[in-house]
RNA sequence: GCUGCUGUAGCUCAGUCGGUAGAGCGCGUCCUUGGUAAGGACGAGGUCAUGGGUUCAAAUCCCAUCAGCAGCUCCA
């Protein structure tokens, strides 16, 4: 019989041959790199046969889906390994492969500590070291359930419960038997690299009011090298850590006292006002106006603008002369009160206003995480009210400001998600088709790449988000678009059309940054903590190499400060290295080295943090190259 | 909130078998005036997270609370 190559050329093989009989006509190499086959598009074993006909690839070490296998392959290993130690007991859930890893969520009594993790380690090496073989088996779903039962294995038969194929598909591994689409490796010596990471508690379907699991993370690679590779970049993160940087540097700080609220040092608040200042610019370019709405407002608000409904295990609330106020969680009904203050012609739109509002949010205390989920922020809110024929358009303008305020920073790494009608929502089926139609526009229009998120936005109204990633790859909500079906309605909004009819305004609800603070925490992390020129808190130290030029060293100082520059004097009686290697730590950019022949010359010698020495420079040249970099 | 781990000087961390506490950095004083990532000496600084318990004796063992970390869930 003859099967096709992906390179379009047919090959003559025996009938009956399985994937790893092509693998071996094509050449032996071949077949011991072998991990997996492509037959017709879809990954199957080595030890699947072939049909007459069909298109086979050979799956490597080197193809794209390799690692995934991999990983998959590893997390099977490693419940081989638990079952194979910690006995029958023990009841398995899932163990699939995810970025940079996999884990296996396992229910037993016995909770696993630092030490489990080694024995389990131990105890892969010994299966990989044997070379067990994967072996696949189809089972009706019905057989494959009542063994499953018989096991004790509870979630496997939920699983088995709801999966519709029959037969099923599973895979046995050094005694573990596994419900499993696979494909797998062949067997167990294929994993020649894997370390377990860590073990944390995860719910059983990721629902809250199911039962704990315990979950091993773990990873796997094609080499030793690969996984030091891996394990030292993701040690060279953490030292990106914002939280760690932001108490080096003298950013914030956060306090038993209040958990989740951080306190901003003096350099923190001069990096948070350098990207206020440029907020303000631009949103003034943009034809924002800017408001400011209480932050405790009575209670009989929030019922009317539905957050009391949705809203209420997240707000803080408190009585006043025996009146029952909330702290506002969001700024939304304070901007519409503002709107209803006056009256609106359509002439007025798009109008929009901007609030740099302090909202409050009870967290869950699990979930705080230094700047980057806190229960108190600044959130860079706006609402912008316009007629429906202006959504789209005024949509796609905050994305583009959404996209020039990131590369402002310097930040280029933003994923966009549209998210649509969640189950529990409000607002008709038009409404919500027309809104979300807009914003798919939106970005059409923008040529915007997005993922779709079904069911995930908010219960008012479609949204789409910006997503930034943290020094650990994780992925953190800043900008947010979102058409606002509910607050015109709650809080009977109007404007005058040109016809004179009073009619409903469409809104939409934007942040660009998110939030303040969390902007900040991942800003300090996409730098590594050297900010910018135009963010840093102290822009220069100027370094006097000898007390005898402390004078004309308070004159560099002096002249700079003058110009406007964020600029400090280290007269400490200290050496030149000393001082330069504290400037270099706490990330300085410029460092002016002003010794005798500066003095004489009316010069400085300029370091570049992270560079090095700069050459000398008449400082009147100095402060421009400064002044250019901050209009960088 | 849930599961697990952790909490010792401003920061990073030692502290063995239960016997009343240590280092480095930082800070202060003095000496030193040094040319591009750590000059030297001396000194101050701790209710060992908090509250209980066991014990002749607790940083150390047990319980609870608070906070932090990882994850789940949730979200800007």
């Amino acid at each position: 019989m003859k099967v096709r190559l992906p390179d379009g050329s047919e090959l003559e093989v025996s009938e009956g041959s399985c994937v790893r009989d092509v693998a071996e006509a094509i050449g032996p190499r071949l077949a011991r790199a072998a991990l997996v086959g492509r037959v017709d598009g879809e990954l199957v074993d080595l030890s699947q046969e072939v049909a007459p006909g069909s298109t086979v690839e050979i799956i490597t070490e080197g193809s794209p889906e390799a690692l995934e296998i991999l990983r998959h392959s590893a997390a099977h290993v490693m419940a081989a390994a638990v079952k194979r130690l910690y006995g029958e007991d023990v009841s398995f859930a899932i163990g699939p492969a995810i970025d940079g890893g996999f884990y296996y969520d396992f229910d037993l009594d016995h909770s696993f500590t630092p030490e489990d993790l080694e024995k389990i380690e131990e105890e892969m090496s010994r299966l990989v070291a044997a070379g067990v073989p994967f072996r696949r088996s189809e089972l009706d779903r019905d057989e494959a359930l009542g063994r499953m039962k018989s096991d004790g294995q509870q979630y496997k038969v939920e699983l088995l419960e709801e999966i519709d194929s029959d037969p099923v598909t599973l895979y046995e591994l050094g005694g573990f038997t596994d419900l499993c689409r696979g494909p797998h490796i062949p067997d167990s010596s294929r994993v020649p690299a894997f370390k377990l990471t860590s073990v944390a508690g995860s719910y059983w379907r990721g629902d809250s009011s199911k039962k704990m699991l315990q979950r091993v993370y773990g990873t796997a690679f094609f080499s030793q090298k690969d996984l030091a590779e891996h394990l030292r970049l993701i040690e060279e993160a953490r030292k990106r850590d914002h939280r760690r940087l932001g108490i080096e540097l003298g950013l914030f700080s956060f306090h038993e006292e209040g958990p989740g609220f951080p306190f901003f040092h003096p350099k923190g608040m001069i990096v948070l006002n350098e990207i206020l200042d440029y907020w303000r610019h631009v949103h003034r370019r943009e034809g924002y106006l800017e408001t400011r709405t209480p932050i405790l407002l009575r209670e009989d608000l929030w019922h009317r603008s539905g957050h009391w409904e949705h809203y209420r295990d997240n707000m803080y609330f408190t009585d006043i002369d025996d009146q029952g106020y909330a702290v506002k969680p969001m700024n939304c009904p304070g901007n519409m009160l503002i709107y209803k203050a006056s009256q609106h012609s359509y002439r007025d739109f798009p109008l929009k206003m901007g609030e740099l509002g302090l909202v409050h949010r009870h967290e869950l205390s699990g979930v705080l995480h230094g700047l980057l989920r806190v229960r108190s922020f600044v959130q860079d809110d706006a609402h912008i009210f316009c007629l429906p024929d202006q959504l789209s358009g005024e949509v796609a303008s905050v994305i583009d400001l959404c996209f020039e305020m990131y590369g402002r920073f310097g930040l280029d790494d933003v994923r966009v998600e549209l998210s649509t009608r969640p189950d529990r929502s409000i607002g008709s089926d038009t409404q919500w088709q027309d809104a979300t139609k807009a914003l798919e526009n939106a970005l059409a229009d923008r040529n915007v790449d997005y993922q779709v998120s079904p069911g995930e936005g908010a219960f008012y109204g479609p949204k789409i988000d910006f997503h930034i990633r943290d020094c650990l790859k994780r992925s953190w909500q800043c900008g947010t678009i979102q058409a606002d079906l509910s607050m015109p309605e709650r809080f009977d909004l109007e404007y005058t059309d040109s016809d004179g009819q009073r009619k409903r305004p469409v809104t939409i609800h934007r942040t660009v940054l998110g939030s303040l603070e969390r902007f900040l925490g991942l800003l300090i992390e996409h730098y590594g903590g050297a900010l910018p020129f135009w963010l840093a808190p102290v822009q220069a130290v100027v370094v006097p190499v000898t007390d005898e030029v402390m004078d004309y060293a308070r004159d560099v100082y002096a002249k700079l400060r003058d110009a406007g520059f964020r600029v400090e004097l280290d007269d400490r009686s200290e050496t030149v290295g000393n001082k330069i290697r504290q400037a270099e730590v706490l990330k300085v950019p410029r460092m002016l080295v002003v010794g005798r022949r500066e003095a004489g010359e009316g010069t400085v010698s300029v370091r570049e943090h992270s560079m090095g020495d700069a050459g000398p420079a008449p400082l009147s040249e100095v402060l421009g190259r400064f002044s250019a970099l901050v209009g960088e």
